[in-house]
DNA sequence: CACAGCTCCTGAATGC
DNA sequence: TGCATTCAGGAGCTGT
């Protein structure tokens, strides 16, 4: 799934093919993938086709790619979705969903097979949070765990906005408004490095214990971004939970019967919101 | 406003 | 073998 290492080894990946270039053309195949855009389909492919590509940008797993009319083509991958570079000699492509292609010929495809991915090309906004710019559809998304932690107040300040909610700290670590950039994944693998369960509601814990879950969960983010920018050859990096390299590094996550690397108890798969949790029963005490 | 549950979707895995 | 069911989940939306 991508979330927020995901994201950033593509932006990584896409800048440099990106940046600078006109967009000649823009193909949306199925109109679902614009079913947020206003206009549709139609209106994206007008809105974007003739600019040029000046950044490729991310706040959390939102990913646009600025326009050099000052505007955006936003885009969110879902739980499947890939931004990819495809050899020339690709055959059919039955999860392609939109096609770009720039002034040097390259083209970047949109594919998605479970369709929950979108793109939105869309004006500029100051963010809610903290009034950088991004696009409009993502005013309400807060500053990711690498941009909190990149500031030296940031994760006491983060720490202090969760221990505001009441919910259980893993709901309020997957609530994009509170913090962006976390999915289940790392939640579940960021609440095993610091020891928590993830139901302990929000507001029982203490700054210092949530401040010491903020920073292990940026330890985790940048061992995975390590393990993807390793792993990254082509564009096709961990869209897909089940390959790629830092799978074989998580804790618990999809582990259920496996031992806890720290103490080797059995991890346990519990239901959450419709999914699952992973969790060391005998080293993350509520 | 905070919070929790529902829903969209496809394809792999599982059950009988 | 074949058909039906279960499971995966980001985030917008709805109801309380």
């Amino acid at each position: 799934m991508p979330e927020l290492p995901e994201v950033e080894t593509i932006r990584r990946g896409l800048a440099p093919h990106l940046a600078g270039r006109r967009i000649e053309a823009a193909a949306v195949l199925r109109d679902r993938a614009a079913r947020r855009q206003p206009g549709g389909a139609a209106e994206l492919a007008a809105r974007v086709t003739g600019r040029r590509v000046t950044a490729v940008d991310r706040r959390g797993k939102y990913l646009w790619w600025a326009l050099d009319d000052g505007t955006a083509l936003l885009v969110h991958l879902g739980m499947s979705g890939q931004l990819t570079l495809p050899a020339a000699d690709a055959g059919p492509d039955r999860h392609l969903r939109a096609a770009f292609t720039l002034d040097d010929g390259t083209v970047v495809a949109f594919r998605d097979q479970r369709t929950f991915g979108w793109l939105w090309a869309c004006d500029l906004a100051p963010s809610r949070h903290d009034g950088r710019p991004v696009p409009a559809p993502a005013a309400h998304i807060a500053p990711d765990l690498l941009e909190v932690t990149d500031r030296p107040r940031g994760p006491a300040e983060l720490a202090h906005r969760i221990r505001a909610r009441r919910s259980g700290v893993k709901r309020v670590l997957l609530n994009q408004e509170v913090v962006s950039g976390i999915g289940n994944i790392y939640a579940d693998e960021m609440l095993w490095a610091a020891r928590l369960d993830g139901e302990v509601p929000a507001d029982e814990l203490g700054v210092r214990r949530l401040a010491g879950l903020i920073r292990a969960g940026r330890g985790v983010m940048d061992r995975s971004l390590a393990a993807g920018g390793t792993s990254f050859d082509s564009l096709y990096v961990h869209v897909n939970g089940e390959s790629g390299y830092f799978s074989r590094e998580l804790a618990v996550y999809g582990r259920a019967g496996l031992p806890c690397p720290r103490c080797g108890a059995a991890v346990v798969r519990r239901r959450f919101m419709n999914r699952s949790s992973y969790l060391c029963p005998r080293c993350q005490r509520r």
